[in-house]
DNA sequence: CCACTATATGATTATGTAATCATATAGTGG
DNA sequence: CCACTATATGATTACATAATCATATAGTGG
């Protein structure tokens, strides 16, 4: 697997909704699944599943505790890429951003 | 559309392989069609698809000199959250990373 | 105006994804 | 050990995506 597809793997597993939702839920640290899927208004199955595939995707981090599964985001870098995504959004819909034409 | 749909879609548009070799080529500013397509190795119709994609998704600006396009990069965020998907990317194959459990 | 170059698009195919319902697994308190 | 809570997973469905080949559109030099 190459730089690119790794890449693309990480930004991927970010950019959908749920899972978006998601990391803003675990800014405050790790919670458990049972906490996770009500704050999100998603079945447990489907939350459960996006969980797993950022676990495999190097996003979040999963610890046991009893019958309890709590994840945590991973990496700093994951808020920042979350909080760049939003900038970019602003910008748009403000139409104010620079063009980067230089060569 | 929301906060989340919109960011995912910024997200989701740069988590494809083809459309990141196309963002690194245009690291240094913008670029014809006929440029980036032997560039990255793609067909011209797939890049051309990519590249009307990125454009859709407010990623790229489009500007035409005669019977040619040029495509740039349209935020600095871009290659921000590119940087670091890698950061990651990095910290993953060797393990050096801090966990973000604090509540 | 014609041939040529540059770019976009229709149609198709194969593949991936998200959500849902039902069910399975696993830990725990009584 | 049984009932209960927490979590994961199989099967299915609907839908999105990427790549490819062929073709269309559009600008330009001669």
């Amino acid at each position: 697997m190459d730089k690119n597809h790794f890449q693309a793997e990480i930004l991927k597993t970010l950019g959908q909704p749920t899972r978006l939702k998601i990391i803003d839920f675990l800014r405050n640290g790790e919670r458990c699944v049972c906490e996770i899927f009500p704050a999100i208004s998603e079945e447990q199955s489907n939350t459960s599943r996006h969980l797993n595939l950022m676990v495999s995707s190097g996003i979040l981090f999963r610890r046991k505790e009893g019958v309890k599964i709590f994840y945590a985001v991973k990496h700093h870098e994951i808020f920042e890429i979350v909080d760049l995504a939003a900038m970019i959004m602003t910008e748009e819909i403000t139409g104010r951003h620079k063009l980067l034409l230089a060569a």
